[in-house]
DNA sequence: CCGCTCATGTAACTGGTTACATGATTTA
DNA sequence: TAAATCATGTAACCAGTTACATGAGCGG
């Protein structure tokens, strides 16, 4: 999303777009497998439409590194301020949890196995948020600490409601639920 | 998604494709904004690679409905089974904390009005995952009531994590954070 | 000098959104 | 009988993904 670059792009400062590409497809918090093919054309945009500017700042070895202008920070600035709504509050992705509507089409032991898995790669995203955590703290960028505090808080969840309803997953008959 | 389609088609037989659409934009778990322009076209989908057919079933006003083939059961089957991995398992998605990264580029009272108004928002959603699991359960549907027992896990563990981190994204100093 | 990472793109494809369009049936 | 809901689509647009393509600089 473009306001996910604009805020990047603000916190760093004059930067290349790959260094943008390469902090949105390893953040923790970002959702898209951004690639090149979806970051430049979106550079590209925000250029167009005044949101970033080329930075007098040029590298070493030439790359071009762009920078927000005051536009941008302001499109942040109103993105940050305006309320947001219910929708979007409510709107939230989780794969595991999607898959769990439709555990009654497969027995008790493929259940088992779903959610134990599930359990584990949950573990070990929780430790990688704990490491995030410390590098930014490391870093000095505290709002990045604290929202990714918000990522392990949700990972934690996730392990106390799989954990709390394994067993009553595993202790209901297979088939679809009665017709009314 | 496809397997979501799949999986309600699965849930409730035979059933139209309008049907499909109002359960896509209604749940509390999915998170296309399917209206027809995506239905549509995916049932069509659907049919065409075979896992989804026109049922017998015709209704009194001659509304064509669709069914799940054996393949798509299948399909389902194996989706469900196949074990998830770390990538998917950590892709998570919500706005409210994808903004609070960035939140350092407002004042502090920018920043409460934010906080505070996603508060609101978050406690309306916990009570409507509450009444979505007692309506569940009521029809019957025990898989769907603890996914969404899931969401609700979720919602609280947001709840906490903003309420408890509240005062600290006020007290950090405006601007971005020092370059390293 | 070979391979890796930095750096910058492009082109085709896929799939979702928006908006439009139509008509039947039910309900107030 | 008028409005709402059920029901079925289409077409243009937009955005993200995949895969391809290239080349410079750096470290072993």
């Amino acid at each position: 999303m473009e306001y996910t670059v604009l805020g990047i792009a603000w916190k760093r400062g004059p930067c290349t777009t790959y260094a943008l590409m390469m902090e949105l497809s390893t953040s923790t918090s970002t959702f898209y497998k951004k690639r090149a093919g979806t970051t430049y054309p979106l550079v590209e945009r925000l250029i167009k439409n005044g949101y970033l500017q080329q930075s007098a700042e040029v590298g070493a070895r030439g790359e071009r590194s762009v920078e927000v202008t005051e536009l941008g920070i302001g499109a942040l600035g109103q993105w940050l301020t305006d309320p947001i709504d219910l929708g979007e509050a409510a709107h939230t992705v989780d794969f595991i949890r999607l898959r769990t509507f439709y555990l009654g089409a497969v027995n008790s032991k493929d259940r088992a196995g779903f959610i134990d898995g599930a359990l584990i790669q949950l573990k070990a995203h929780e430790a990688a948020c704990e490491r995030a955590i410390a590098r930014y703290k490391e870093m000095g960028d505290d709002f990045s600490a604290l929202a990714t505090e918000g990522v392990l808080f949700e990972t934690r969840a996730r392990l106390e409601w799989l954990t709390k309803t394994r067993e009553q997953f595993l202790s209901i008959p297979q088939g679809k639920p009665p017709k009314r």
